[in-house]
DNA sequence: AATTCCCGTTGACATTTGTCAACAACATTA
DNA sequence: TAATGTTGTTGACAAATGTCAACGGGAATT
């Protein structure tokens, strides 16, 4: 189970973990099962807990005043799920985290990240993962504010064409920010073309 | 001119950086004045430098087919400019950046960055910024994805009331991913309320 | 002082997207 | 098998937003 976790943090740091530092990430990082639709997180608690997908698809998502869910984020294998903010400055979150498919992670709390953070390979990690994860967000409000309905779709699927697999139309189009029909809409035109 | 750079580390970093960080800092960042309208990096081109603004204003934007500029990000003092990925990864950037307003940048390289990188107290600051970076992304994600344009603006006025000093409505609409007439309209009936 | 440019506003209209309701196909559960 | 829930689609209409053009005030420039 912790092996997809050590090869994952292998890869994205210079050097490989010692044998002590595997130990470690085994013994800090404890596995749980998610139940389909389960919660991981409900809004206005605090994120006690940052999970590593290791197999399953997670969401998390704000719901506005109507009762609409807004998807901010979409988890699959070898990503992490959690809300950051909430986790780090340790205050109520904003967002619900549930799973969409039955789910494995290693979770890990916030006072066994600050054991990690002695750790050069996994300061390392978290670096990398934290600029990538920049890149994205950059990306996706520059399409969010450029874009239109078709075009966004269009770069998402580009983007990440697993998400088309792994979760129906109704939650992509709530990440892209639009209602279900409209992207109903939008793939019938684009097929006509 | 170095010191609100040093300052600004100081209040970010647990420890305050010693006289021998203090000249290295002073060294490596060079300080360059931008008129107003003058890029600092254009679409294509390798960001090459990274920019702490010490005074003034600056935008990031792209531009689409039809010439609209969308702006991804603003920054004013004591905040950063660059294209983080293009600066990061070498590779050409989907972005245009240019000075708002009159401004003083100390600016560094992607290979004195590296020499920093050995700085403890430049890391933790980087660290924490990439985080506090990534929770503003992500506020405003949710905000695209969630808000209508009139809930999206008075967020965008609590978040960063500066920026309605600063900058014009038509930089503010764009910011929002709406267009001037619409934010005009916006601003006209909330008053009227 | 005259000129130019930038900014914000407004009106008329077009386009996009949302809303609500209904329905069929399909999967899941009892 | 029957019942239920989920998913995706479609139509009719409403609401939000964009587009284009015009205008005036004011700042900056000549």
């Amino acid at each position: 189970m912790h092996d997809k976790l050590i090869d994952y943090i292998n890869q994205l740091a210079v050097a490989p973990l010692s044998d002590q530092e595997v130990e470690t990430i085994k013994r800090i990082f404890e596995p749980r099962k998610l139940r389909k639709r389960q919660y991981f997180l409900q809004k206005a608690e605090v994120c006690k807990y940052y999970g590593f997908v290791v197999r399953g698809a997670m969401r998390q998502y704000s719901v506005d005043e109507k009762g609409n869910e807004h998807i901010v984020r979409l988890s699959l294998e070898n990503w992490w799920t959690g809300d950051r903010e909430s986790f780090t400055m340790l205050t109520p979150s904003a967002f619900y985290i549930d799973a969409w498919e039955e789910t494995d992670l290693l979770t890990i709390t916030h006072a066994d990240l600050t054991i990690l953070n002695g750790n050069q390979a996994f300061l390392e990690m978290r670096s990398k993962l934290d600029e990538k994860h920049a890149f994205a967000l950059q990306k996706r409000v520059n399409a969010n504010i450029s874009l239109t309905a078709e075009q966004h779709y269009e770069a998402l699927a580009a983007w990440y064409p697993e998400f088309l697999q792994r979760f129906p139309q109704h939650i992509i189009a709530s990440y892209l920010g639009i209602t279900k029909e409209t992207l109903s809409r939008i793939r019938n035109n684009a097929a006509k073309k």
